[in-house]
RNA sequence: UCCCUGGUCGUCUAAUGGUAGGACAGCGGCCUUUGACGCCGUGAACAGUGGUUCGAAUCCAUUCCGGGGAGCCA
């Protein structure tokens, strides 16, 4: 087991996992194991796909099986190729690799012939209805259905007319071709369903060869089938089209995948539509498919996450059949996780107080050690200049402190991160009464953070020297959503319901100069703040740096505590 | 109303006729040159009712509640 090891080894059994051992204890499929990851090239991946995607991909890699990516390319009205290279870096990016890259449209001869045999087998009839009146015949959930008038045309017939569907005879709409299967059938899918329908569409592969494409419930089966599929794991809104499935290639007589579905991924507060991402991004209501608010892979990328994080969270939700929805707070937990272990510290100011040390040399500028990574040695260690005038948080100094506030304040000493302690002595205000700037006196004999006499300060906070510190682009982003919507009110007008502060970039953010060159996509932690990724908008003239996610806050939930 | 499907701590998930466990979240504490990380502790669940059984979250019946289903979308 290729997985051994991993972080992710250590997730607990599930029933599409149970499936496969029995399968493979009763000797199923000569003991192969063969999935795919199917989606249809429509729109960018999600988080919901990457959770499809770490089950195929993972479940081959387990069992030594194999995984193919296939394109689900049968409706060319909706899909383009900028969709199928997102895709592939998309999987790739989340560390797996295909056994073999297919599209279902590679099957579109193979299909046809299939659909003239299930014609000659009297299975399948061409239909002059039009939609309306297929509606209004397919009965409804206590009625049957009734069937159409074309239902009994002769094979000769049906072969004719199927023919001159795929010549181009008829414009779109005008005909498709049906499986004779039940119209009384308590399952719709089941009620003479459409195998073809005439679309005068430019395919994004095929190009202008076909006027006729095959419906999905026609196509997938015999997709899995003919690439030797083992287990065609697929979501729960399919489980009423395994009948469907199931009959297409027992009646073709060709190998018989077995069809398993499990629950789809449902975050908290997030979008996980297709078509409202869409929407998001045709409204220019975000930057675009990779803004890193979006919950797409490219989104989450360009925001910080990793491939590692989203793994670990996928291996960790559970398979099952339940409609459940995960909270946010575990995907960040195990993102934290994964960052806490590969990100540099560094120092930097979002909201900064000016901050003067009276007693330290006007033209002095001092060289403090920082470690890089306390979880990891082998990052070393920098220097951070020091001078007289430094930056701290605002949120770092209290005039009036409330109870445990452990930060600065009027008389009070505090750690400045790797350099002195440093004792408020005055709090500068302008003609409006703001404070503009506090004086501090610092203790020259703790130089490097500790006081030689032992003494203790109750708080250690962080700086950036107001001489050597960067200017630097802090975007920090929050909830795209107010509030958690019921997704599936379908056409609720969701853009209401937009947090206006989900993007909110502080005017004089200010960091170590360490982090001016950084290339994009180097994951910093700043310190006491939280973790950042470097944004391919970044130059060293003004770094642009993406807040993936912010630390845990102990004192904020004390302080909303005290303030309630 | 009909078909399919599912209900275990706040959330997600284990237990497959034999001690209801884990993770996240919460709460309390310890540690700390990040109020981070880490560590320790703690509260918290088998939807209801009957039945089968020495024994039921698990099997049966029934009720209740949730999700999906009538595209020439996937």
């Amino acid at each position: 087991m290729s997985s051994e090891g991993s972080p992710e080894a250590a997730r607990p059994s599930n029933f599409i996992r149970d499936i496969i051992l029995a399968d493979l204890a009763a000797g199923k499929n000569d003991g192969r194991v063969h999935t795919r990851f199917p989606p249809e090239p429509n729109g960018y991946l999600h988080i919901g796909h990457a959770k499809s995607i770490c089950l195929n991909f993972g479940l081959a890699r387990e069992f030594n099986g194999k995984c193919n990516l296939r394109f689900d390319d049968t409706n060319p009205s909706k899909e383009e190729t900028e969709f199928v290279n997102s895709i592939m870096e998309d999987v790739r990016w989340m560390g797996f690799q295909w056994d073999a890259l297919f599209y279902a449209s590679d099957y579109f001869d193979q299909l046809y012939a299939w659909a003239v045999q299930l014609i000659k087998s009297g299975n399948a009839y061409v239909c002059d209805l039009t939609s309306e009146q297929v509606r209004a015949t397919r009965g409804t959930t206590t009625e049957p259905g009734t069937p159409s008038p074309f239902r009994n045309r002769t094979i000769e017939e049906n072969l004719d007319l199927f023919g001159r569907m795929r010549a181009g005879e008829f414009p779109d709409g005008a005909r498709t071709l049906r499986t004779k299967i039940d119209m009384t059938s308590p399952n719709f899918n089941m009620r003479d369903p459409v195998m073809y329908r005439i679309l005068h569409a430019h395919h994004h592969r095929t190009g202008d060869k076909w006027c006729i494409y095959p419906m999905y419930d026609y196509t997938h089966g015999e997709s899995d089938s003919i690439e030797g599929i083992t287990h065609s794991i697929c979501t729960l809104e399919f489980e009423d089209h395994r009948p469907l499935y199931d009959w297409y290639v027992e009646n073709l007589g060709i190998h018989h995948p077995q069809q398993i579905e499990f629950d789809r991924l449902n975050v908290t507060n997030t979008l996980l539509s297709k078509r409202k991402l869409l929407l998001l991004v045709q409204k220019g209501l975000v930057s675009g498919w990779d803004d890193p608010r979006m919950p797409t892979l490219s989104g989450l990328r360009r925001r910080g996450y990793t491939p590692e994080a989203l793994r670990t969270f996928c291996a960790n939700v559970g398979v099952s059949k339940t409609n459940g929805v995960i909270e946010l707070g575990l995907l960040e937990h195990f993102l934290r996780e994964d960052l806490n272990k590969r990100a540099l510290r560094a120092m930097a100011v979002l909201d900064p107080l000016k901050v003067v040390i009276t007693n330290y040399p006007a033209d002095l500028t001092e060289h403090m050690e920082a470690v890089n990574n306390p979880a990891d040695e082998s990052a070393g260690t920098r220097s951070v200049p020091f001078s007289q005038v430094i930056y701290i948080e605002n949120d770092d100094f209290r005039e009036v402190p409330p109870k445990k506030y452990y930060r600065l304040s009027p008389g009070t000493e505090v750690r400045l991160r790797y350099a002195y302690f440093i004792t408020c002595q005055a709090v500068i205000k302008n003609d409006a009464g703001e404070i503009v700037e506090i004086h501090c006196t610092y203790d020259p004999a703790s130089r490097g953070g500790n006081s030689p006499d032992g003494r203790k300060v109750k708080s250690t906070i962080h700086w950036v020297s107001a001489a050597h510190g960067v200017e630097i682009e802090a975007r920090l982003y929050d909830q795209l959503l107010l509030e958690t919507t019921g997704d599936e009110s379908a056409d609720s007008d969701f853009t209401s319901q937009l947090n206006p502060q989900s993007l909110v970039i502080p005017p004089k953010a200010i960091a170590e100069p360490s982090v001016a060159t950084a290339a994009p996509g180097t994951k910093y932690q700043f310190e006491r703040v939280g973790y950042f990724t470097v944004d391919p908008d970044s130059t060293p003239e003004k770094p642009v740096f993406n807040r993936t996610v912010q630390l845990r806050d102990t004192w904020a939930k004390i302080d909303k505590a005290l303030t309630t």
